[in-house]
DNA sequence: CTGAAAGCGCTTACAG
DNA sequence: CTGAAAGCGCTTACAG
């Protein structure tokens, strides 16, 4: 149970065959200045060939840094409980961290609110972090921040939606045009030709709101490439209240009493399921996004039929882990990295873990 | 950049207070004999206090402690290219706690041989690794080892399959029952009420092959539930070469013109859908398990539809993380955890990550 | 440009 | 039962 092989390697060992100190060893190693090229490049040598790795606890101890984190996501809301998920990934990474001296802050903004999230991002900036993970819903603002970070040379990772053309460490999330491909196979299997499908986005600013129409694609796509006939209709509800989501939804399926199938395109399928229940119409398959209590407990009910999901606790949990891999150099980090699309029902749900 | 509350804590601030050297706060820390019940307390008192939690890195570095871990899981055959992905989870994880002084050695049995287990097993015992992982795939015999291993003290995890009354650190796997009842419910989609349906057992020794049985069951479970007309089909076949097979399917095939949808319990999906194919039967709905690059191949061809896996390389690289996680006092190690029902389709199979 | 010394927070013999 | 010292493999001032 004792390391034996010791000596053989290790700053000392480089010294000692470099015939210099350990102090020089270690500015060549860390790339720091004052070294004469001369011996820098002996002791270059020296570690190719013993394929020298140092020790990371050794060093970690030894300089006694700390790390600080920086957090920037949606407040979890009274509407949607689902940003409590990737938060709870976040903070059982920060846990297990945290003995290597890593701390987390975190700023969180309101959905609803462009301002809030400028507040909390000039907070997050004031901390001067050494590491910052965001969900840059507002696009515009977020270019500004993420701007901002990456000139300082801080490590940055997007979970939930992407930025193109920044420099970031790392995206971790959905891809969601092939989301919506795969919701439209599972409701091609449960319908007959002659019947209408129905597309539903709920959202108050769809402007900010181009990952729905993502999905929308994908979804339609899968009908032309498949040469369904089924017809598929596409329904915006600039609202997310009950009572007119309502309204639209049923001055549609008045129209259409074909429509067998709905898909919604995001988490507020609860909304639509709502509405199904009280019209007690279960002849309507239902399909929708995300894990949240609301959504699953219509699952249970089967007022809806499948959640896809995209492994919010997992987005959170990786993008810290993301970051420490980086700074602590324990391996390369992947560029993006889309999460598995996973298909919940009332049979599996409770075996998936956020 | 830098700590700046230290002095407030750790071995040296507790040794100060009680009054005693580090040495002897060492000595409680880890229980060891040979401290007063007097000191001992007053110690403890101050650790309690100060809520002090040793630093895992610095007792790592003096302690120069290495760890073996030992792996037995079968090997890759020519068959199935399954345990490819336990392994690569393993390795991924080896990999990341190697600088924590962790060496990992892998055993490999042979699934066709209960003589293979015995003898890797045998090594392993005598490698005298400090935790163990493996994949009980032959009943009996896995529970002499395992027993064996538990008698040493040694951390103890399972892998793809359980056994029962073990006093093992976990248990990371599938839950067989609740996959198949989530295979009938797409069968279910896809069927008219008319249809018949057909299970499929294909396996040589079906008394090791419990699990195949599980899910059967789970399979047969929803449609009595659910109070579905359709008949349920059920056939075994003891052998598993492609001609043998096939001569039993086309068999049932031909008396029951009416089945319409097929669950083969394990990844020898990919045999029945060769079988599908080469009579060009898409008409049949087939549905099977796990991610094998000829299922996969067979899943873009639409000759299987749905394929049901349960993250074999997560179940390897968890299975080593917790036994990291015990070693090192990071968190608690929860009994089982059992991993998610994943369901693969044509349309998501490129992001699943294993 | 380089070296010698002190120290990170622990653990490990060894001496008493 | 307890303490003092050396050391793990690095990093960090400081001195030259």
């Amino acid at each position: 149970m004792k390391k034996t092989e010791t000596e053989l390697t290790g700053v000392k060992e480089i010294a000692r065959r470099a015939n210099v100190s350990i102090g020089t060893v270690d500015r060549v190693i860390h790339n720091r200045a004052g070294v004469s090229e001369n011996t820098k490049q002996k002791i270059n040598a020296i570690i190719e060939e013993l394929n020298f790795q140092p020790n990371k606890m050794a060093s970690l101890l030894a300089s006694r840094k700390i790390l600080n984190f920086a957090i920037l996501i949606p407040a979890v809301s009274n509407e949607t409980d689902y940003w409590i998920y990737p938060l709870n990934g976040i903070k059982q990474a920060a846990a297990e961290i945290k003995q290597f001296g890593v701390t987390v802050k975190y700023y969180f903004y309101d959905l609803d609110s462009k301002n809030s999230f400028n507040i909390a991002a000039d907070e997050l900036l004031r901390g001067e972090p050494h590491a910052v993970l965001i969900a840059p819903s507002f696009v515009e603002e977020s270019i500004v921040l993420a701007n901002k970070i990456q000139a300082m040379g801080v490590p940055l990772v997007f979970i939930n939606s992407d930025l193109p053309n920044q420099e970031n460490l790392t995206y971790i999330g959905p891809e969601l045009y092939q989301s919506g491909k795969l919701a439209a196979k599972l409701v091609s299997f449960a319908i007959q030709p002659q019947d209408k499908v129905l597309t539903v986005n709920i959202a108050t600013d769809l402007e900010n709101n181009h990952h729905l129409l993502r999905k929308e694609q994908g979804f339609k796509k899968f009908f032309e490439e498949t040469q369904k006939q089924n017809q598929v209709i596409t329904l915006h509800i600039n609202e997310t209240k009950l009572a007119p989501v309502e309204k639209s939804l049923l001055s549609v399926l008045s129209t259409d009493p074909d429509i067998k199938a709905i898909f919604v395109t995001n988490s507020r399928v609860n909304i639509v399921a709502r509405i199904l229940e009280k019209r007690d119409r279960k002849d309507i398959l239902l399909i929708g996004y995300d894990f949240l209590k609301k959504n699953i407990s219509y699952l249970e009910s089967e007022h809806i039929t499948f959640l896809i999901c995209q492994r919010p606790k997992e987005q959170g949990y990786l993008g810290i882990i993301a970051l420490y891999k980086h700074l602590f150099k324990i391996s390369e980090i992947e560029k993006s990295v889309y999460m598995p699309i996973d298909i919940i029902t009332k049979e599996n749900y409770q075996f998936y873990n956020s």
